[in-house]
DNA sequence: GATCCTGTTGCTAACGTTGACAATTGATGA
DNA sequence: TCATCAATTGTCAACGTTAGCAACAGGATC
């Protein structure tokens, strides 16, 4: 057994074998016309005993693509983007292509990094859900040729194309459903990296509360996690004792303030009714099963997909943004 | 606003700008001794003003160094791959390289295609959980020169490190802690995806109750999801009636088990005790909560970028197996 | 026999960078 | 004055591939 690093087979030791130039075994390759058919088999055939594998460095140098794809998170510990990472997957490989994933932990110099690698290694596009504040980053970005299909913002620029599911909606129908539940006391547990053009579940849930003629309770910004959960219907209880509902950003934060809330004494659904967003599989097993506003992954999968496609494919750099229906899903936790 | 897909500024770009040659530039841009204070001064100037990145791909086919790393793992709903995710991108990222994710579905073609990627964009170094039946596969790619370090399996070849927890410990000491409990009729739900040779829950379960100079319960074999765990205790609950205690192959599928255990009317722990794997965030969340046998994530990221570290700085290809302990998080479900 | 195809194949120059080494400069010392 | 040296900069050839076009063979056409 040799130390490794055995030095790669290349085109032209593939070439030689054959007695031909390294062009021909590149046409048979990559399964160009007009090769002979006795010749590509030979090709074939050599490139199988020599084992050998093209450098997508090379190719990706010259030919500006790559067949990759990149998918790009803020959290990864967050049950919603695993999900939709299978799911987007399972899509782009339809396509021949691989996707590779990476995440942000939802700061602005991190995506930067992330996205500075994909495009130098020249990813066909990326998918990304944004960071705060990275609207020029993006739009930058998309200037220096990287095609973004951006999750849950809207960025209007060339190069970007936009998918989103309609949350006002979503949050208004939390909402109505709560009202309809007769509960008057309703708070929100807002995540607090989204800036304020992107609360639309909160203008949703307001709305809704407007169009009763009804006050909607406080609106607590904590992050979109499990503890971000607790911590934030803690200060939700202390501003309003007599909470009897709350609408969560997240189904995660939905879960965290499931136990604090029993943990302080108070009974899910009785005392207090609980709502989330996204619908991770999760949901459906905890007890209280809980109420959520489902975000179809798989959805979501195929528009994304699409809109990369499209770019990819397509000559134009525009596309129209995509706006996705929600579904509220009722459960035991309200 | 114009078309998008700017060309790119070059190197020679830069040059021209101050009037040098691009070698100097690059030496500018990694660092290198021997350029002028001045000279310096002036290109970064310079390379700010064109906006210059430099090509990662016409870097790393020439270096052979990428700057990255990938994580293979077989499934991103399992939580534990999210989590362990995290910890491995920020280590690696101390030394200054780019994590990408990747995901196999367990399925060695996938791998494959995977790894032949990643390969091909010459990162540095692979973590896997490595596919059932793939060893022969991982050496092939060593032998290419892929830096690899495999998770859980061991794998004796040169450019392969093995990094596994102490599964056999954990198994015993969770069937000898049932056994202390009182619990007689032990079924295990393993993982259909385990080779023989990976049984090492099994083989540590199995060898607690000859030490006890008892009859173990049945073992039964299903995937390493929820869904795996309920359908596995279905079964487990028709072989053996009067089961008491479950050891699950991993978290996930002792949540899944805990559901179906209710669902046919028996009470957790007081009729049945289950102990799952892993210790996933949520485990402690559930109720009742999980006792299970924790695989410190942050312990198996700092072994693990440990080992691809000494492969990528190092000269030699071997790396002495590690093996990480565990350790007993006993909480209300047994 | 010259011309024109058509189907194959080869040659050469990119792509944007780095490695090895050569060239230039100005200062230093004999 | 000239060799010597160190510091700085430049030249050229890689890396492994693909794009564009030229070259060649053999058959059909005139």
């Amino acid at each position: 057994m040799d130390g490794g690093n055995v030095a790669r087979t290349t085109l032209d030791d593939v070439a030689q074998r054959v007695g031909m130039s390294a062009r021909t075994v590149s046409r048979v390759v990559n399964n160009e016309y007009g090769v002979a058919e006795a010749t590509r088999k030979q090709v074939l055939e050599a490139i199988e005993e020599l084992g050998y594998r093209p450098n997508l460095l090379a190719r990706a140098l010259i030919t500006k693509r790559s067949g990759t794809v990149g998918l790009v998170g803020g959290d990864m510990t967050d049950p919603y983007f695993p999900a939709l990472a299978e799911a987007v997957h399972h899509r782009v490989s339809e396509s021949g292509r691989t996707t590779f994933f990476a995440c942000t932990g939802n700061d602005p110099s991190r995506q930067d990094l992330v996205l500075r690698s994909l495009w130098s290694y020249a990813v066909d596009g990326v998918i990304v859900f944004p960071a705060p504040d990275s609207i020029d980053q993006l739009r930058s970005y998309a200037r220096l040729g990287l095609r973004i299909v951006v999750v849950d913002d809207v960025i209007d620029a060339p190069g970007i194309a936009c998918v989103r599911f309609d949350l006002e909606s979503g949050a208004h129908l939390a909402a109505r459903h709560l009202l309809g539940r007769g509960r008057r006391r309703v708070g929100m547990l807002a995540s607090e990296l989204s800036p304020p053009r992107r609360r639309r579940r909160e203008r949703g849930f307001v709305a809704a509360f407007e169009e009763a003629d009804l006050d909607h309770g406080a609106i607590v910004r904590s992050p979109p996690t499990v503890q971000g959960g607790e911590t934030g219907v803690d200060r939700l209880l202390d501003l309003e004792p007599d909470l009897d509902a709350v609408v969560a950003y997240n189904d995660v934060m939905a879960i965290g303030a499931m136990r604090t809330v029993e943990a302080r004494g108070r009974r899910v659904p009785d005392d207090i009714a609980v709502v989330g967003f996204d619908d991770i599989e999760l949901s459906a097993y905890i007890r209280p099963a809980l109420t959520t506003v489902r975000l179809d992954r798989s959805l979501l999968s195929i528009e994304v997909t699409r809109a990369l496609h499209s770019f990819i494919d397509a000559p134009g750099d525009r596309f129209n943004p995509v706006v996705l229906p929600v579904e509220l899903v009722v459960r035991q936790s309200s």
